[in-house]
DNA sequence: ATCCAGGAAGGCG
DNA sequence: CGCCTTCATGGA
């Protein structure tokens, strides 16, 4: 089948900075689930069955312009993802508002200003993700999921760049403990990963049955009720896949790494600390905490 | 070496 | 319920 590239162009919203998603996607070498230019992100994705290599860029402060290379054209599902994978239709002005009354976060919205909460919009990968990353440091992270990606997932290949994509459920169901053993993650890891895609295979968990629950809160508890998913984790996936702007990962070491350096403190702020901060950005804690993040890269 | 890393489960009282 | 131990390995 003939490929062929297709442009659509989308407009960006108020407080958007390309820079600094870029940013953010830049932010590890050993990424493999996408590619990132001076000034341009790759990506290879599957949308419902159609599989599409991304290519986004800016054509000015105003547009983003999208280019993909797939069997047959499908502009509307390519800016639908490209809206969420960025986060494009959120009005981030009560977030701003928030943060110029608050000492912590202003520093942060003016340095990282447009910067927009990164999504990743399978569930699978989200939980994957989460789990990998559970008290591992996080190149060490990045190196086990780039050894699941290229063992069980698939890829193309375009001008010597290889494209992979996530991989799917049904893949991981059927893997055994020995196997990921082999790529180094640990028995319990091993054992969780593929208990997440047998219930996603079978049917009882799934994003939509996620999202129908109506509220953060209902998700995080069905979230928690899966083995090897605890608070940080479902937080994390409620932060990152399902979106809720109130997620919030308060175990996260990278949250505590960055609240000590903003603050100049000798230790790490203590779990009732985090709390007490906290409220001073409830509604959008997903975006102070993503926010905090970024300020670590700089 | 030693401690920490984008935690969670399982056991105990 | 709250606290303690175990898991396991790479990075700094």
């Amino acid at each position: 089948m003939t490929q062929v590239w297709r442009d659509v162009e989308i407009a960006v919203p108020h407080l958007f900075s390309w820079r600094e998603v870029l940013a953010y996607l830049n932010r590890s070498p050993n990424e493999c689930l996408h590619r990132v230019t001076n000034d341009e992100v790759w990506k290879y994705i599957d949308l419902s069955g159609q599989r599409v290599l991304l290519r986004v860029g800016v054509k000015n402060e105003d547009t983003l312009r999208v280019a993909y290379l797939s069997d047959r054209p499908g502009d509307h599902q390519v800016v639908q993802y490209v809206r969420e994978w960025f986060d494009l239709d959120r009005d981030l002005t009560p977030f701003y508002a928030l943060a110029e009354a608050n000492s912590l976060l202003q520093p942060l919205t003016l340095a990282h200003r447009g910067l927009r909460i990164v999504g990743v919009q399978d569930l699978f990968e989200a939980l994957c993700w989460a789990v990998i990353g559970q008290q591992v440091n996080l190149a060490f992270a990045y190196t086990l999921k780039r050894k699941l990606v290229e063992t069980y997932g698939d890829s193309m290949t375009l001008n010597g760049n290889q494209y992979w994509l996530f991989p799917r459920p049904e893949s991981l169901a059927s893997a055994s403990v020995s196997h990921l053993r082999a790529l180094q993650l640990t028995e319990r890891k091993s054992e969780y990963l593929i208990g997440i895609a047998q219930r996603m295979v079978d049917g009882r968990l799934s994003k939509q049955g996620l999202q129908a629950l109506g509220s953060g809160m209902a998700a995080e508890r069905e979230l928690c009720r899966i083995r090897g998913i605890g608070p940080w984790s479902a937080n994390y996936v409620l932060m990152r896949c399902l979106r809720w702007q109130d997620a919030f990962p308060i175990q996260d070491a990278g949250l505590h790494q960055a609240v000590q350096r903003r603050l100049g403190w000798d230790r790490k702020p203590t779990l009732a600390e985090l709390e007490a901060l906290s409220r001073g950005w409830e509604g959008w804690r997903a975006y102070a905490v993503f926010y905090l993040w970024q300020s670590l890269l700089s």
